[in-house]
DNA sequence: TTGGCGGTAAACATTC
DNA sequence: CGAATGTTTACCGCCA
């Protein structure tokens, strides 16, 4: 069989495929790599088809910024429109910092647990400790000096620039106290502080979400930044506790400060960073927008009043989102940007990427970036990633169609070789029992049986841990590890900072976020956007968590899958 | 060496 | 009719 295969393809290894096994998938157009035999031609493909992706993931509405090219002057409606989606950008950029601080928040409260757990060893583990700290503060802190820079803190309606300033300086403290080596007892302490202060403080995120009130008043009504619904959040873990204080034991007993956990806190801490790069990237297109809007401005004397747009537009921008989020404003022609954060804070296991160190060869030409981001291939099995999918969908059952979407969405890695993958998930889900196909009145969807998922999973206990990284073309596979398991695979290559962009798939693009991800990544190879895009439900689709689609004929209406 | 597992490829049938 | 979807089989490499 591979035998044949290598008569078609240098080697049936995805990333080395042509298109010869996949003529038949329309998006076959998109897989042509470097590494193809064809490669003189994948770079004009490649060129041709930034565009179509970009069209295709966009509403077919103009951007501004080409509207601006075609006529100078503004008119009311084309500011109105910008000004909304610039709105919606900074609702987007507010819900990113939300989203950070609950990553810390979750992170700290792992730390506070280990604390209890931690008796010996503390000294040998510091170190280790204290540097996944101080990334944490970095980042913090970088996002919070971006925020300042922006004036974003300023404008916000009730953070004082005293409070604004203690943050930042709670930020200093922790870390310069990091760089001064103090031990991790106090440094939790610190960070405690530190992380009350931010909430008196007014932090951003809190203004806007105030149901959360810290870790220490959870603890005492038998809540838990770390459980929710009956379930460990642990980044990783998906441990069913009905008590909570069997989640307590099992918080102590588990996620104790070991390898395991501090890989665990580096995967969130490489989602935090992904969050601020992004983050950022909005930030300076906001900037570049608003100055091009500004010289627009003086050069259009005689335009409307409503030009004067850019010198107001932040401070009601986020003063409506943070006292109004369901401000009458016409919104993006997708659906609001603010989702719960949970969808973006619940790492699961289908979010780590992994990188086969043998892709990596065929980076010569392209971005290094991009090259991995498309080369990387996601450490975990077909089973556990389509699971991953249908788990995260808001009615826990995706169309195949769907589970193809949080593919490419979620994965640079199929963005591309769609037969391939495509096949290996139709198969799987045929194949394994833990996926039930569903009759839907439009159609069928697939769920997941979770009793036979996890029943199939410690078949071997003694080898499940291991790890398969193949070298061979052929062979990625990885076993069927338990979602810890594969949090480690994914943690290990995280620490080979192989780490790729995955903040698409952890919330919906804005249009504008999305097409300039898109842009950046050359983003190949959405397949069924190719010809799918247009029609009314795979936009949805493509913005609301999958099975979002508001036309879901059956199940729970509004549920919102909170944490 | 063997069996289990996951990935890949492909043929085929059914549905859209 | 073609594409998408779903099922099944075969084979490979890896691992215990």
């Amino acid at each position: 069989m591979h035998e044949s295969g290598s008569e078609q393809t240098a080697c049936t290894s995805p990333a080395n495929q042509t298109e010869n096994g996949e003529s038949a998938e329309k998006d076959d157009c998109l897989s042509a790599q470097p590494l193809s035999p064809e490669g003189s031609g994948a770079d004009s493909r490649q060129q041709n088809q930034v565009p179509v992706s970009v069209s295709m993931m966009t509403p077919p509405v103009e951007t501004p910024q080409q509207t601006l090219k075609q006529q100078q002057v503004l008119n009311p409606q084309q500011i109105q429109a910008l000004l909304q989606q610039q709105k919606a950008l900074m609702l987007h950029q507010q819900h990113i910092q939300d989203l950070c601080q609950k990553q810390q928040d979750q992170f700290n409260a792992q730390l506070l647990q280990q604390k209890h757990a931690e008796k010996s060893g503390q000294e040998q583990l510091a170190a280790q400790h204290m540097a996944i700290q101080q990334q944490l503060l970095q980042v913090q802190q970088q996002h919070l000096l971006s925020l300042q820079r922006q004036g974003l803190l300023s404008v916000l309606p009730s953070m004082s620039p005293s409070a604004a300033q203690g943050l930042m300086k709670g930020c200093e403290n922790g870390t310069s106290l990091l760089s001064g080596g103090e031990n991790p007892a106090t440094l939790q302490k610190n960070l405690l502080h530190s992380q009350q202060s931010t909430t008196n403080g007014n932090h951003p995120s809190q203004l806007l979400k105030k149901k959360d009130s810290g870790p220490l008043d959870d603890h005492t009504q038998n809540t838990h930044p770390l459980y929710g619904h009956g379930m460990c959040k642990w980044s990783g873990c998906e441990a069913v506790f009905r008590d909570f204080q069997v989640f307590l034991k099992h918080l102590h007993s588990e996620h104790t400060l070991d390898d395991k956990s501090t890989a665990q806190c580096r995967v969130q801490m490489q989602v935090v960073q992904q969050l601020e790069l992004q983050l950022k990237k909005d930030k300076e297109r906001l900037q570049a927008m608003m100055s091009h809007l500004k010289s627009s401005e003086q050069k259009s004397k005689p335009a409307t009043p409503t030009v004067t747009f850019p010198k107001v537009l932040p401070s009601m921008s986020l003063s409506q989102s943070a006292t109004a989020p369901s401000t009458p404003l016409t919104p993006p022609p997708t659906s609001s940007p603010i989702l719960p954060p949970h969808t973006l804070l619940t790492v699961s296991p289908g979010r780590r990427w992994y990188s086969d160190s043998k892709t990596m060869k065929y980076s010569k030409t392209m971005n290094q970036d991009i090259v991995q981001n498309k080369e990387a291939r996601p450490p975990f099995t077909y089973a556990a990633l389509i699971r991953q999918a249908i788990f995260e969908s808001p009615y826990k059952q995706l169309t195949l169609n769907e589970i193809y979407n949080w593919f490419t969405r979620t994965f640079a890695y199929f963005r591309r070789n769609a037969a391939t993958w495509k096949n290996a998930v139709r198969h799987n889900l045929s194949l394994h029992k833990c996926f039930v196909r569903v009759e839907n009145v439009k159609g069928a969807v697939w769920t997941v049986d979770e009793m036979e998922f996890q029943r199939r999973r410690p078949q071997k206990p003694a080898g499940e841990g291991s790890l398969k990284r193949e070298n061979t073309d052929h062979g990625h596979s990885s076993a069927f590890l338990t979602p810890k398991q594969e949090e480690m695979n994914a943690a290990l290559w995280y620490g080979n900072g192989s780490y790729s962009d995955s903040s698409e798939e952890q919330y919906p693009m804005h249009p504008l976020v999305k097409e300039e991800l898109m842009d950046e990544e050359a983003y190949e190879n959405v397949p069924h956007d190719c010809s799918e895009t247009e029609s009314s439900d795979e936009h949805s689709s493509d913005v609301d968590q999958d099975g979002g689609s508001p036309e879901r004929p059956n199940l729970q209406l509004a549920h919102v899958p909170s944490q």
